[in-house]
DNA sequence: CAATTATCATACAGTCTGTATGTATCCTTT
DNA sequence: AAAGGATACATACAGACTGTATGATAATTG
């Protein structure tokens, strides 16, 4: 009484990686072992082995999963406001109510760049059109007198951004980095 | 025909911190193996183990240097202007400069973060005083209109240099991301 | 329904990390 | 200065991990 094989391996796959992203959050991608990810799924090296080409594979997927989750909770949270500004201060919140998850900070700020790359990640991040939020910056900022710079400018914020998530996930004040990113968008605009 | 135990202990020490720099900086330190560091240096993994406790500590010692002289070429380079926004300014070429030798972002940057954890990070940097730009940043907004935030304004700050700096290292253009550091701290001050 | 392919388990080879042990040299104490 | 102990380092070892090769079973295809 088995099922489809198509559906095998996909339920397989999200099996694993479900695993391996509460191993890789707990102790980090270096400390997690994969004999220990396939007991936590219930299955043997086998099984990982034939639908990743290693555990780097199985890292990245579990990395471009998040990060897709991510923008889609951006995405789904951001309404379309008229106003530019209240716009990038409601994406702002979407984006650290996204990172609030636990684990999402360790699998998407720190390990993932470490492990992949920062242009791999830059890759996954644009990809999962989590750059959105970084775009709207962009366009938002080529209409102010730092035009000639709003690639890079939205590129330092995007950096802002992350920073404050690390921030917050350790203990820092929420309300504080709105108002503090709040600032430097205004300092920039006009 | 030996020297001093002191003077032997505090040669090896170095030698190890070399080589295993060299091979950290190239292949990374999850890809980097204590054979292959111990060989580079002419020694045997005994000498390594007797130095540090173990892979990781050795990898603590090369970061807490890195952020030493990066500290140090920051405070050689800062002339005490008296025009605060002009010290801001000549303090960010010279984080620039210290950043762009080879292998300073892979270590400072990402691997650093990812092994060592943040928390360690932010000690490290703070320990190696190398908050001093960050403390002058604060000091400088903290007689601005936000200076109620101005504690979390220079953390969001540093985080855009470090980003720019990873940023110039992939090929960026430095004088504009001079320009838009520059852009960003015009924006809160006044 | 025969042949092929996909899924997954088991077995294996090579390498790595950290520790235990051994030896030579330096330091201390009397 | 000689003896005893500490230090510096090499060698040997145990356990664990990664990636691959092999094998068995079930699903798919012609």
């Amino acid at each position: 009484m088995r099922k489809s094989n198509k559906e095998r391996s996909e339920t397989m796959r999200q099996a694993l990686m479900d695993a391996a992203r509460s191993l890789f959050v707990d102790k980090g991608y270096a400390d997690t072992a994969t004999p220990d990810i396939v007991a936590l799924a219930g299955v043997t090296r086998g099984a990982l082995y034939h639908h990743f080409e290693d555990k780097k594979a199985l890292f990245r997927a579990v990395v471009e999963r998040e990060a897709g989750e991510v923008s889609a909770h951006i995405e789904a949270n951001t309404a379309t406001s008229d106003d530019p500004r209240a716009a990038i201060v409601e994406g702002t919140r979407s984006y650290f109510d996204a990172m609030a998850f636990p684990g999402r900070t360790r699998l998407l700020l720190l390990d993932g760049p470490a492990v992949l790359g920062t242009e791999s990640m830059r890759a996954i991040d644009e990809q999962a059109s989590e750059a959105s939020l970084a775009a709207g910056l962009q366009a938002f900022l080529s209409g102010s007198r730092n035009s000639t710079h709003a690639k890079t400018l939205a590129m330092l914020l995007s950096a802002a951004f992350d920073r404050a998530a690390l921030a917050i996930e350790a203990g820092a004040d929420r309300e504080a980095c709105e108002a503090a990113i709040a600032a430097l968008i205004d300092g920039l605009i006009f």
